[in-house]
DNA sequence: ATGCATGAGGG
DNA sequence: CCTCATGCATA
């Protein structure tokens, strides 16, 4: 699938950035990789480059089986196999190997959960599920699929023409967001801007975006039905102090970690912590950094060099 | 548009 | 601790 090879070649970048610094002397200082580790992720990543040259890496999206609303098996597994275990013979220490991830996966969140509301956004509720008319924990209401939803090519053109005819009626992602609560469907309340920006730019995760799209899909025909401006969202409940904090990882340590990534996306704490220790960053920093590459490395499009 | 963060839910 | 859906804050 076209993510899986996107996420290859994103990956095989970073490595040979590795290999550079290998090369440099510099890398292995630190004692948190192994010569065999880099040497290793630096071989299987080009290989794994090679190979998806010659399977027409832009090409087409192609399959991917009309199937799957959950990814819970392997759909991320295609033409790696081998490449893992060749890792696995190399790498010595810690357990899991690069293309190993998500084996598991319930995806038992719907949409909504209208939790963590510290920071009250649009419809305001001091808490995550308390009582209060608010769903307790998922909810599964969910229209009737076409197996063209879960089609990738459909899904993005769905999301260009959403786009443009949201700028058509005048509205802004925000707009959309709070709009949303205002369709009174069950469990979907409103959404941030960075929810719709991602929407649009299919920066979620395939999942994430068939949840969303026939959600976004009422609204939009809604609105246009109706090309009136029911722009409300009221807001101005801003009377909180507790500002959140966004910890700004400096250009080295960040293309450290990259490092790291690429040869082992899954850390053990332990490691975590060595790795936070040399960069001299908070463990939990560290840890939050990787579960973020990870959920990275599944969304639909890689924003930056994959156009 | 994106980087780092939170929290529910699941082991 | 992880995954995932989401969001605040910010470049």
């Amino acid at each position: 699938m076209i993510e899986r090879k996107l996420f290859i070649k994103w990956k095989y970048i970073f490595v040979v950035f590795a290999e550079d610094k290998f090369l440099k002397g510099n890398f292995f200082d630190d004692g948190l990789l192994t010569r065999a580790e880099v040497l290793a992720a630096v071989d299987i990543s080009k290989q794994s480059s090679q190979q998806l040259m010659k399977h027409d890496m832009y090409g087409h999206t192609a399959d991917l089986g009309g199937h799957n609303v959950t990814p819970s098996r392997s759909q991320y597994h295609s033409g790696f196999g081998h490449s893992d275990s060749m890792l696995e013979q190399l790498t010595s220490s810690s357990g899991m190997s690069l293309g190993m991830m998500d084996h598991h996966n319930n995806v038992s969140h719907g949409l909504s959960h209208n939790h963590h509301q510290m920071y009250p956004p649009v419809y305001s509720h001091p808490n995550s599920m308390n009582g209060h008319n608010g769903f307790p924990t998922h909810h599964p209401v969910h229209h009737p699929m076409h197996d063209s939803d879960c089609d990738p090519r459909e899904l993005e053109s769905f999301a260009e023409r959403f786009k443009q005819r949201r700028i058509k009626l005048g509205v802004t992602q925000a707009d959309v967001g709070g709009a949303l609560a205002n369709l009174k469907l069950p469990g979907v309340g409103s959404l941030s801007q960075s929810t719709i920006c991602r929407f649009e730019s299919l920066t979620l995760s395939h999942n994430n975006m068939i949840a969303l799209k026939p959600i976004l899909q009422a609204w939009l025909e809604g609105a246009e039905k109706q090309a009136r401006d029911r722009l409300e969202a009221e807001n101005g409940n801003l009377s909180n102090d507790k500002k959140r904090k966004r910890t700004s990882i400096a250009a080295p340590e960040k293309r450290s970690l990259e490092a790291y990534f690429a040869v082992q996306p899954r850390p053990s704490g332990e490691k975590i912590a060595q790795i936070a220790e040399k960069l001299d960053l908070k463990k939990n920093v560290v840890r939050v950094w990787f579960c973020n590459q990870r959920q990275k490395q599944k969304r639909m499009k890689f924003s930056a060099v994959t156009g």
